[in-house]
RNA sequence: GCCGGAAUAGCUCAAUUGGUAGAGCAACUGACUUGUAAUCAGUAGGUUGUGGGUUCAAGUCCUAUUUCCGGCACCA
């Protein structure tokens, strides 16, 4: 997918055709007023104040035929240089540049682009006339908070994106197109994964069989994972009493993103939206000695969060959700090797599904907010200092966002982006020695003295859910065998003949504990065919006289139109290799 | 939540200006007995998301609501 904003020839196209965009509006609507309009990855977009007009699908055409008409006529574009007082006054009509200009240093050459008739405050640089802006196209629009702040008023934000030749154009919105196939949403309704249904309600999926299989498999997955490195699974219940939340500090800042509170015989219960309180409790449950540190409390958890209406999508962000969660608890001196091993543990896995991240973000706190995060100076880069020693020992690349700390602590989070180009995290590992505190919790050191332990949250693969999205849409459903709901579909080419052998085959596989299914309706091998790749099943038996005569087995693989022939048994021995191995397709 | 758009058979989609809701696939029945990406014929399938309203007449217009889609905001 093209990035705009890391080619310099495209950001300067796309910018301006941004300023062309603002002209052919400005010529329909003369009393548009513009906010800003910047290059972004996938083309430019412009704010614009419209007052009581919003900005449709068939207005869109229109602009864009007023734009072409621009291209047409060939304007020259024309760099000014102005003094502030000069802008002032040459803006003075349009109170949005007014503020850009005022935020401005008082002896700043500022600059503004004219383009015939129009003019546009911008730093530049722009191309020479807007003939070169010919192979563009308005995408969509939408609406947009002024500033970024749901407070604010709705702008019209309308999207576009402008390329040197009609070739490129063209092939960027063949990309376009093609995502929407790649989108886990639809493959997931098509594969028969999850569904969904209004009387259960909106970002509550259902999973089906095949849904439910690679759910499983994935939980197991990462359960033999983390005993192996000394983790101890619990479960805890899916809800408490909403004290607890007031104790953790999550109900100062969640309370309206937690589904609302019941109430029976006096008592409030919520529906828990982590985990984190519940494992503090069990970590309390016992006297702890610092030998005994670092304890791994990890977890398979369901939780409950009342997310937007307008957020939720498919399985990828949902209102609930089973989170890989696991909480370190730690002395100060294990904390670098306890989240060092966390941080492979996450490439680990990575290598399993062969998963490229899109970055390594280092999430830190905003020291001008002091609502979100607990004001403690030392503390947070105490802790911020050593995310970012331990990166840097491991040689991980990774870039930092400050205010994107949990309200707790600074965390590392693996970003990924999705079909459709949502940025979503995928693992995290977050440092805290915040709950600790809140939840009184100690070991005993080594000389006696009451300690307080620190602690390490951290989810490998996220949520299962959100997990499974990536998935389908990074294998586009053609899941690896041992992910495979069904893993062989045998299909005999003539019942009559052929049905006796083919169901010994399939009770043989049934005993090697592999998934198979037995096609066996009276239909068109072809058809059969055709059914079992749309499937993606990825091994598909054909067993005729040759197979049954020499009791043998013929496949096709899943992407493949080689055909096969094999001993059942180095048959099984190749399923049972490709499954071990966990091999990505 | 905010700004827009959409909702028609299990799925994908049709239905001129308001005038008898259709097709393909899937399902079911029958014929065909087949060696690798759709055999043929037939049958059935709907209070057009839901509730109000306008009209002689509503899938179509108005209104409320639910869900979905595209963004924005949010994301412990």
């Amino acid at each position: 997918m093209i990035n705009v904003k890391e080619n310099e020839n495209l950001s300067i196209l796309n910018h301006s055709c941004a300023h062309m965009l603002a002209q052919a509006v400005k010529r329909i609507y003369p009393n548009a007023l513009f906010w800003v309009g910047p290059v972004i990855e996938e083309g430019f977009y412009y704010d614009i104040d419209l007052g009581d007009k919003v900005i449709t699908e068939d207005d869109l055409e229109t602009i864009s035929k007023e734009m072409k008409k621009i291209v047409k006529e060939d304007k020259l574009i024309k760099r000014m240089e102005l003094s502030k007082s000069e802008a002032l006054a040459m803006f003075k009509n349009n109170p949005y540049k007014i503020e850009l200009i005022e935020n401005m240093n008082d002896n700043e050459v500022i600059s503004a682009y004219t383009q015939g008739e129009f003019i546009d405050l911008c730093r530049g640089p722009h191309i020479k006339n807007t003939k070169l802006l010919k192979h563009f196209k308005l995408l969509k629009v939408s609406g947009a908070y002024y500033k970024g702040d749901s407070k604010n008023k709705v702008l019209q934000r309308i999207y576009g994106i402008c390329f040197e030749t009609e070739e490129d154009l063209n092939k960027h919105l063949e990309e376009l197109e093609d995502r929407k196939n790649r989108d886990h949403r639809k493959i997931g309704k098509d594969l028969k994964i999850f569904m969904s249904h209004d009387l259960v309600g909106q970002g509550l999926p259902l999973w089906l069989p095949n849904g439910a299989y690679i759910f499983d498999t994935l939980e197991r997955y990462i359960k033999d994972k983390e005993l192996k490195l000394g983790y101890k699974h619990v479960y805890t219940p899916c809800m408490a009493t909403s004290d607890l939340y007031k104790i953790s500090g999550h109900w100062d800042h969640y309370k309206d993103d937690m589904f609302p509170v019941m109430e029976r015989e006096g008592e409030e219960f919520v529906l828990r939206p982590m985990n984190c309180p519940h494992h503090m409790l069990v970590y309390k449950n016992e006297l702890h000695s610092y030998k005994d540190l670092p304890i791994r409390i990890g977890e398979l958890a369901h939780d409950f969060r009342f997310e937007a209406s307008g957020a939720v999508c498919g399985i990828e962000r949902v209102r609930t959700f089973c989170q890989n969660d696991a909480h370190l608890f730690v002395t100060l001196k294990q904390i670098e090797e306890e989240f060092g091993k966390v941080v492979n543990l996450i490439l680990d896995v990575y290598k399993d599904f062969n998963i490229k991240p899109d970055s390594f973000r280092l999430s830190l706190r905003d020291p001008m907010d002091k609502e979100k995060y607990f004001q403690d100076d030392e503390m947070w880069e105490k802790a911020e200092n050593t995310l970012r020693k331990v990166l840097d020992d491991l040689g991980i690349e990774y870039n930092e966002a400050v205010g994107e700390a949990a309200f707790y602590g600074p965390k590392l989070d693996v970003q990924i982006k999705t079909a459709i180009g949502h940025e979503l995290t995928l693992s995290t590992c977050q440092l805290d020695f915040l709950l600790p505190e809140r939840f009184d919790l100690t070991y005993i050191d080594s000389d006696g003295s009451k300690k307080r332990p620190v602690v390490l949250h951290r989810a490998i693969l996220g949520s299962i859910d959100r997990f499974i999205a990536y998935l389908l849409e990074v294998t586009k459903g053609a899941f690896p065998l041992w992910l495979s709901p069904v893993e062989v579909n045998i299909i005999p080419v003539n019942n009559n003949y052929h049905l006796e052998y083919a169901s010994k085959l399939k009770q043989l596989l049934i005993d090697n504990n592999i998934r198979v299914e037995l096609d066996s309706r009276e239909e068109k091998l072809g058809y059969k065919m055709r059914e079992s790749w749309s499937k993606k099943i990825p091994y598909t038996l054909v067993i005729g006289d040759k197979e049954r005569d020499q009791n043998k087995i013929s496949y096709r693989k899943h992407g493949s139109e080689e055909t096969i022939t094999l001993n059942i048994d180095d048959f099984l021995g190749l399923l049972k290799e490709e499954e071990n191995s966990k091999k990505m397709n």
